[in-house]
DNA sequence: CTCATAGGTAAACGAACGTTCACTTAGCGA
DNA sequence: TCGCTAAGTGAACGTTCGTTTACCTATGAG
């Protein structure tokens, strides 16, 4: 996260948290809330008590304050993803593991999770295809998770798996009875055809 | 479409397409392509050649504008739904054909449809619970559908096969070996337990 | 003590935004 | 022919946009 500063001073910097991160969490809770468009340099800076010139002390545009943001939101997904997947269990344990991982990571993991799957890339005119890479990245991570399952039609399998994990948040009730893990091995087992055992 | 001019001359202008309708189609192209906010009622005005108060002789707001692009797009969806779905086949096959209705749709049914999941309805400030209604209404269908196949968990069942189909459009391959009904078809077996059998 | 510098302010930049306004034009019914 | 109306122009409204600029200030190293 740090590390933008190029040259050196790594590990400066310690004590409490940075305003670049203060301003990176506003940032991330305004994009997910009303989208990269509806959201104005104005509102960021207001959220953390700053003038519209102080973001720019940071990041040298809009649409690199929510590259930052992106990057961090596909970072921490990694992490959890990561840390949930061991070694040595079966493939179809490993992938619902991931995505479970992947789903709790969208839906409690905080506004720069959420962002990833808010906004679109092609929304934000000068980052596209940064954004894009970024997002590629990750989705080779499930690629080899699945290529280790019996899955029929691996392509629009991998395809409609993240498909129906990103689309969960537009309709998940925090207060119901279901919780990300529940969901997520849900439809890891309809998608795998096992469904009638659950 | 037309029955907006509120009151009488119900049957009037009747040879090629009015102004209006011109307005819309290149209003439906432009939100399809960038968005709401990333389309400005300027853009949409020169389209059509036309001064940017043109379009308020048609509409009152630009979110009325996306309001009546976003009905006639869920209109188009049902219209394909509805003719494809006959009275007297099993439920699966009613099922699968309404999807494959649905899919080719969004892939093939031109700007209007595709609006329908291009835009948020929170990202339109003005219209969103109109947008959420009309939404609604829709789904509706599918719920009646699904209620009478044998699938385990409906409403998660209805939720995972709605976001997998509007999903479709964000990795679809028009030069691709899958055709959209071959796609909804899979993704319908897949989803109720029977991926084994393709 | 100096002083360079990172971080920030205050104000403004030009451009673009959605919208409104006064006015003109075309066409049709009476 | 007259007058009404829908449709559209051209220009401007006030606001907000992302960004830049000139200036300030605290702080830590030499």
């Amino acid at each position: 996260m740090s590390l933008h500063t190029s040259t050196l001073r790594v590990a400066a910097r310690s004590r409490s948290t940075s305003r670049r991160d203060t301003l990176l969490d506003a940032a991330a809770r305004l994009f997910r809330a009303h989208g990269y468009h509806g959201t104005s340099v104005r509102e960021i800076a207001s959220a953390i008590s700053a003038t519209p010139g102080a973001l720019y002390s940071h990041y040298p545009s809009k649409a690199d304050l929510l590259l930052a943001v992106y990057r961090e939101g596909v970072r921490r997904i990694v992490e959890a993803v990561d840390s949930a997947v061991g070694r040595d269990r079966d493939p179809v344990s490993l992938l619902i593991a991931a995505c479970a991982a992947h789903l709790t990571a969208l839906l409690e993991g905080g506004d720069y999770a959420s962002v990833v799957v808010r906004v679109l890339p092609a929304d934000v005119e000068g980052a596209e295809s940064a954004l894009l890479e970024v997002r590629r990245n990750y989705e080779r991570r499930f690629k080899r998770l699945i290529s280790r399952v019996a899955a029929p039609q691996r392509t629009i399998f991998r395809l409609a798996l993240l498909g129906t994990l990103n689309a969960v948040p537009t309709w998940y009730d925090p207060t119901g009875k279901l919780r990300p893990r529940e969901i997520a091995r849900n439809i890891v087992l309809l998608l795998l055809g096992a469904g009638k055992s659950c």
